[in-house]
RNA sequence: UGGGGCGUAGCCAAGUGGUAAGGCAUCGGGUUUUGAUCCCGUGAUCGCAGGUUCGAACCCUGCCGCCCCAGCCA
């Protein structure tokens, strides 16, 4: 790809950021370039996650820098070791390695508290003792300026001995905070004397009880980009107004590199919900098992549901790097998914709603093996033996009474192929006192074996089937979208729009034999792709379905 | 009504003054032992209105619409 010391600026950029990046390169403002993924350890990554990570990375790959991975960890009240440890699972499983790159922004406290000092002494931040609650009252609004505190004006003396008492521990959580003095009056609010470090007597995962003052993520994030000599900080648009903020800090403070900060608009995926407060709602509120339901966008979740991480890198790239907020159609996500799978997944059968077809005149008790492809569209799968024998099983909808002349599948009279088998005519069915279809009756035509005939006669459809003597009982999961709507809250609250559909368990599957020790992903033949569910055992078989396949059928 | 952004076909998105890439979807058609795959074809004058220019999606002006910001969250 990329040699290491080879800056690759001759290539035309993908998207604005990586063009910003090369005309930085080529103005020689870096000779070297460092990104960075920041994200906060209070819950999984979801797939909007692999947006930044993808950029961030690949960036950095492609002009031969580094990116590190930095926890932002400034809130203990919300943040967790069991994330830390889960977001580099989901990161190196993604498929992105940050070697000895790890950092925490809690490395950088104690720098971190000395330059809030040094915004004290030189009379850029103060300590304020008004109330959360007196502070929002004096912000101001959106059109009014806010209201300078009274202890604004404190001396820097006076800060420096309450900021060090408030790290002593000598006040209670809330009763002061540090503010940075800029511009009561600016039309940017975060301008307005944002808190820089608040009190709150929470156990870190890193540092442990050594604070109870912690500084806030404005305070944090650029100066921890400083310290680790980051020269792109690739965010998302929301905090493209605090970076004058960012700026203002970094000018006033004796760091040791200028990051530039540039952004980017968010992913937004229909039918689901990518803001970290709700995924934490649905999970917390057990509207879903976990982080790692495969109905959750979570890469987690994603992971457990069988969906490649090379897919969703490549759905990613496909998007594109832009300014604009959008909304991306799940289907093209799950297009992406299907075109990878399509290449990879092993062909199988499985049969998710069973009914019995019985094959009059096929010797009882007699099996012999067929021959079926492993996968069409790679000619390096090789071939399989699957079982066949007098009664089978198959899908109770490719049945139908008084079909209409474009149902392709069974209906008396009409004659099909059986996937890699045989040609058969369903002759009769069997039905319960409620009418219900309980057996299909059928003779087949044994010149057919293996699926043509002598003669060269068409038969307009095929349909999957399993040896009912050799099939393996399977409980297949379904997955729906987890919202009814493609932007949940639009028009109620977004809870209201939760699918109570989403999961459809099936217990009584049938798939061939050789997919007991299943590993990856399969397709079974005409339904989808699925993958072994974590909770699969080779006496009971869990399949989840990643994605369907494409049906134009239900287009007729 | 303050500040910061965005607005090119249903969706994503190229385009940076010279006469609208590409992908996905849609709809036709072909191939096919998965109604899958694969192959071919199919759509926009660029939010609106003015202006500058021989010429504008790209420059200027004025509107309109959408998103973000009033956490001691990130």
């Amino acid at each position: 790809m990329t040699d290491n010391n080879t800056l690759r600026t001759d290539e035309t950029p993908r998207d604005f950021i990586r063009e910003k990046i090369a005309a930085d390169l080529n103005a020689g403002l870096n000779d070297r370039i460092v990104t960075r993924f920041p994200p906060e350890p209070n819950g999984y990554l979801h797939i909007g996650h692999a947006k930044s990570i993808c950029l961030n990375f690949s960036v950095a790959e492609e002009l031969g820098g580094a990116c590190n991975l930095r926890f932002d960890d400034t809130n203990p009240a919300r943040e967790d070791e069991s994330f830390i440890r889960a977001i580099q699972d989901d990161l190196r499983w993604l498929g992105f390695n940050w070697g000895a790159r790890l950092f925490y922004a809690s490395d950088n406290f104690d720098q971190l508290y000395e330059w809030a000092r040094t915004l004290i002494g030189n009379n850029l931040a103060y300590v304020d003792d008004l109330s959360a609650e007196e502070i929002r009252e004096r912000r101001g609004t959106l059109t009014e300026p806010g209201q300078p505190s009274p202890y604004r004006d404190r001396t820097p003396e006076e800060s420096l001995d309450l900021f060090a008492r408030m790290r002593g521990g000598e006040f209670d959580d809330g009763a002061k905070v540090l503010r940075a003095k800029i511009d009561m009056a600016s039309g940017n609010i975060n301008l307005r004397d944002p808190v820089l470090y608040r009190i709150m007597r929470a156990s870190h995962p890193r540092t442990g009880d050594t604070w109870c003052i912690y500084p806030t993520y404005d305070f944090a994030h650029g100066q921890s980009d400083a310290i680790e000599h980051i020269t792109h900080s690739l965010c998302t648009l929301e905090f493209e107004d605090h970076r004058p903020l960012y700026d203002w800090l970094i000018e006033n403070l004796p760091v040791p590199a200028r990051p530039r900060q540039y952004e980017f608009s968010r992913l937004n995926l229909g039918y689901t919900v990518l803001s970290k407060r709700r995924l934490i709602q649905l999970v917390e509120d057990d509207h879903v098992t976990g982080w790692d339901d495969p109905r959750m966008p979570t890469l987690a979740g994603l992971r457990r549901r069988g969906v490649p991480p090379e897919a969703i890198r490549d759905f990613i790239n496909r998007l594109g790097i832009t300014k604009s907020d959008g909304l991306v159609e799940m289907s093209y996500f799950e297009n992406t998914i299907r075109e990878h799978l399509n290449q990879t997944a092993p062909r199988r059968m499985g049969v998710i709603d069973p009914i019995k077809l019985v094959i009059e005149n096929y010797p009882e008790g007699k099996t012999e093996e067929l021959d079926a492809t492993n996968n069409p569209t790679d000619a390096h799968a090789g071939m399989r033996k699957i079982p066949f024998s007098r009664e089978l099983w198959v899908e109770r909808d490719d049945y139908m009474d008084d079909a209409p002349k474009k149902f392709r599948r069974l209906t008396i009279g009409r004659e099909v192929r059986l996937r890699f088998a045989y040609y058969v005519i369903c002759t009769n069915v069997i039905k319960d006192p409620d009418g219900n279809v309980t057996e299909l009756r059928c003779t087949y035509d044994p010149e057919s074996r293996g699926g043509d005939t002598p003669d060269g006669r068409k038969v307009r459809g095929t349909i999957h089937w399993v040896s009912a003597a050799n099939a393996k009982t399977a409980e297949i999961r379904l997955y729906d979208h987890l919202f009814t709507t493609e932007e949940p809250g639009k028009e109620r609250d977004w809870i209201e729009d939760l699918n109570p559909n989403s999961l459809n368990v099936c217990e009584t599957c049938y798939v061939e034999p050789t997919l007991v020790d299943a590993q990856g992903v399969v397709q079974f033949e005409r339904l989808g792709y699925f993958f072994p569910d974590a909770d699969s055992a080779p006496n009971a078989l869990v399949f989840n379905r990643t994605v369907s396949l494409r049906d134009s059928k239900s287009k007729d």
